[in-house]
DNA sequence: CACTATACGGAACGAGGGTTCCGTATGTCG
DNA sequence: CGACATACGGAACCCTCGTTCCGTATAGTG
């Protein structure tokens, strides 16, 4: 039964959020982002209840489904990665940029174990999900051609071959503790990219 | 009880299988070693069992725990490798063979996906598989140093950092179906293990 | 052929973890 | 202050998967 006031089916904006509610969205998204940070999403939906102090019938008030808090999470770090290769990508130098680049993402993979697992999985695309990971995608592709058409990187790699060894790197690189050991690793892959002397 | 002709309680030799459970064996091993080849270790007992055309409880009695059959498949590949390391360290050229092991090594991982289970699963050590791992590891070493020695391989890197390397290129080279692929990214690491122009 | 130690199959159990349900509590509005 | 829509908590449900148990079948032996 649809009361008179009520908007059109089907289309009806949702009204304003009860004030407990969206304290409790809050708290939700602040333990989720915390314990996926450290655990990856290998972390019980319980566990992030317990944490924000939250029954999980709340949690999936909010979140219908594990993979949509999950991807709230992410989404953030995503946009902020699509920031940074935006930026970098009118540096000066288009070869230290995509290093830069590169690095710096294994870096944060390492701090938000959440974002390798996002890396790892294929399919599960909402429209906007999709489409943030598209960004992101052709964000790096520029930094890679630039890279490229500077005759800093070679030319017989494309953006998968590079987004595959970052993957790689990153699930490994947790696993490795040390700063040191991981920047290594990202040295020799970005070594590895550059123009060979004689192939 | 025991029989009056039996041997020391305690440890007493195995008497010889009855022919039905040798075949059992067999077809397990058969099983498992397809199986967990093309799926990993994820891959669940029930499974191996009804490939193998046999009950759960079977594989249970000769195989005490999913752990141990998935290590007497490993092993053999792992032997493998140990004999191919060891082979390797004998070449004529240091660098080459190094370069020719590593690409070997993801190559294989690809087509049998239990290795890179295995490299990445931690502890969970019976004596003969830590043996096995260790001489693997050391056959290794050997093929790292000699090519550092002979200045093919740069000297700031570890047999950690290659493994760290070989394991993430694992992980991610059977996603990325595509000998080409993988070999391209194995041709990026390997070119970044090089000693670099200038540093 | 009969007898028994071995072995077999597969139902049943337990643990882990995502998701649902519903009786209760509480913000919000008149 | 009531009334009621909205939200809450967490027990319960379901499904997957490793492992165990036990009644039944059969290889080996005299």
């Amino acid at each position: 039964m649809t009361s008179v006031t009520a908007p059109p089916d089907g289309m009806r904006a949702h009204r304003p959020l009860r004030a407990d509610a969206r304290r409790n969205v809050d708290r939700v998204l602040r333990a989720a982002e915390e314990v996926f940070a450290t655990e990856g999403l290998a972390v019980p939906i319980d566990e992030i209840a317990r944490r924000a102090g939250v029954g999980v019938g709340t949690v999936y008030r909010h979140f219908p489904t594990k993979q949509v808090l999950f991807h709230a999470v992410v989404m953030v770090r995503l946009d902020a990665l699509v920031g940074r290769a935006k930026e970098l990508s009118r540096a000066a130098d288009p070869g230290a940029a995509l290093f830069t680049f590169v690095s710096e993402l294994v870096d944060l993979a390492v701090q938000k174990r959440d974002l390798t697992d996002e890396m790892a999985q294929e399919g599960f695309e909402d429209e906007v999900h999709a489409a943030v990971k598209a960004e992101l995608q052709s964000a790096f592709d520029v930094l890679l051609h630039r890279a490229q058409e500077a005759g800093e990187v070679r030319d017989d790699i494309c953006s998968a071959d590079v987004t595959a060894l970052l993957m790689g790197t990153c699930m490994v690189a947790d696993r490795h503790a040390g700063r040191e050991a991981t920047s290594r690793l990202v040295g020799v892959i970005c070594d590895g990219m550059r123009v060979q002397p004689h192939p």
